[in-house]
RNA sequence: GGGCAGGUGUCCGAGUGGUUAAAGGAGGCGGGCUGUAAACCCGUUGCGUCAGCUACGUAGGUUCGAAUCCUACCCUGCCCA
């Protein structure tokens, strides 16, 4: 226990260096143990002994695609790595297997190796939007993880109490609710902060809601006889596009990706609930607090949100594409949603000329809609339009000439461009 | 191994023989409005060429008729051993 370090009697007094990094580091997050001056003191040793410090960070490859939830967490690997230190990131291939149980109430769903597989192998160039992945170390935990023998099992087993895994409050809601909870669901955390000990992790990064299991990282690396724990730091959750629930890959619909298209972005980033426009300054655009403080203020003032919402949208995807794209996805939402404009670029699709094509087969044939049930509700409920005139009659059929082109509308927002040969 | 309670549509959750394709809520979708794909209001929300078909853990059975009753099996929770 040599390096303990949370007491600061006997340890050298802090260089203003170190306590600016970790103030930048700890901006809008909680660092374990010790809180700003707990960072700044590992990161001043470091710098003592001459060492990079291990920025540990792992992603479990459930679904293909990176969302701006991560982007909170990359930054600050970024960050970190800014600073000259060695990020390490993990792709939890076998870890995904078990899927993390962390702020869930159910069992999560078995994902097949072939999934995991080809969702991994998309992480990687999606982090490296936010991320230098150059320089950063990559490593799968189904290295040390997937042959890991019965006896490793149960080393790691018994480094945690059933009770300290009740108290989390995801497992204990279940548990209070008479929810199944699989045993395997108790072996997750324990997985994870097996990385840390394998990787030698000096600090790992999350979020608030990996709290147990990162420091979980801090036990095993004593009982492994590390010489030294790691460090936590903890980012809030971002919500997703409804403004309540975290943006996570299990609720979808509510996540705006990093390889969303700009247009795709805004209109997210638009559909964000006003209260959010501050939030989403903070987490995942780039502005200096004095930028925040200022549309603080002229949201206090009064200013229409809508503007100050759309300000933000482009700032942040100028972050992942050309910064003329946000100008141009603007411009687009404007036309489409508040001029009612057809948008230049939609799918189109070929019908022969002279036939006639029941409207509600053709909806659901060319996937505007799931079924023709579906697609008969949307006509009646006046969400059909072809050429911009409403369709009253679900049982319309289209019959074209040679040559023609019509745009069949449904809802807002899915266009399709018939041309008829 | 024994006892008890459960398994309902995307989710939560009513319903214990027939106007139940199944209350209510959430979510989704559509419309209106607007300051926006915010908020708010309204509609809709199994499939289908609208005749019908398929659905209440699974498989059978009783009945004119079952999500509702019976039998077996599968799954979950609680308690006991």
């Amino acid at each position: 226990m040599s390096h303990s370090t949370g007491t600061a009697t006997q340890d050298p007094p802090l260089e203003q260096t170190y306590i600016d990094q970790a103030q930048l580091l700890c901006q809008g997050s909680e660092f374990l143990p010790g809180g700003v001056e707990g960072l700044a003191r590992q990161l001043q040793q470091a710098a003592r002994d001459g060492k990079r410090l291990n920025i540990k960070l792992g992603l479990d490859p459930t679904r293909p695609d990176l969302h701006l939830g991560h982007s909170v967490v990359l930054r600050k690997f970024k960050l970190f790595q800014e600073l000259g230190h060695q990020g390490i990131l993990i792709i939890g291939d076998a870890t995904a297997m078990i899927g993390d149980p962390s702020g869930r109430n159910s069992t999560r769903p078995p994902l097949t190796n072939d999934e995991i597989m080809v969702n991994a192998e998309t992480y990687l160039a999606q982090a490296g939007k936010v991320i230098d992945v150059d320089n950063a170390r990559i490593e799968r935990n189904s290295q040390w993880l997937s042959d890991i023998n019965l006896e490793g099992i149960l080393k790691l087993a018994s480094k945690v109490t059933v009770a300290q895994i009740l108290v989390r409050e995801d497992f204990a809601n279940r548990y209070g609710a008479q929810q199944p909870i699989s045993l395997h669901e108790f072996l997750y955390p324990l997985m994870q902060a097996y990385d840390s000990v394998m990787i030698d992790a000096d600090i790992e990064l999350g979020g608030t809601d990996q709290r147990f299991n990162n420091l979980m990282g801090r036990e095993l690396q004593t009982a492994f006889e590390k010489s030294h724990r790691q460090g936590v730091l903890l980012m809030p959750l971002l919500e997703g596009t409804d403004g309540k629930i975290k943006m996570s890959k299990s609720y979808a619909e509510h996540c705006i990706n990093l390889t969303d298209t700009p247009n795709d972005m805004f209109g997210k980033l638009m559909s964000l609930p006003d209260e959010m426009i501050v939030r989403y300054m903070k987490l995942v655009g780039r502005y200096t607090p004095d930028e925040v403080q200022q549309v603080e203020a002229q949201l206090q003032a009064g200013s229409n949100p809508r503007d100050l919402k759309a300000a933000m949208a482009k700032h942040v995807i100028a972050l992942y594409h050309p910064p003329e794209t946000a100008e141009a996805a603007e411009q687009a939402f404007v036309d489409q949603f508040r001029n009612k404009q057809i948008p230049d670029d939609i799918p189109e699709a070929t019908l022969a000329a002279g036939t006639a094509y029941p409207l509600l087969t053709l909806i659901a044939d060319q996937g505007l809609a799931p079924s023709k049930s579906e697609a008969r509700r949307l006509i009646d409920g006046g969400g059909v339009k072809l050429d911009g005139e409403k369709v009253a009659d679900a049982g319309f059929e289209l019959t074209g000439q040679a040559g023609q082109h019509i745009v069949l509308q449904v809802g807002k927002r899915k266009f399709l461009k018939l041309t008829f040969a």
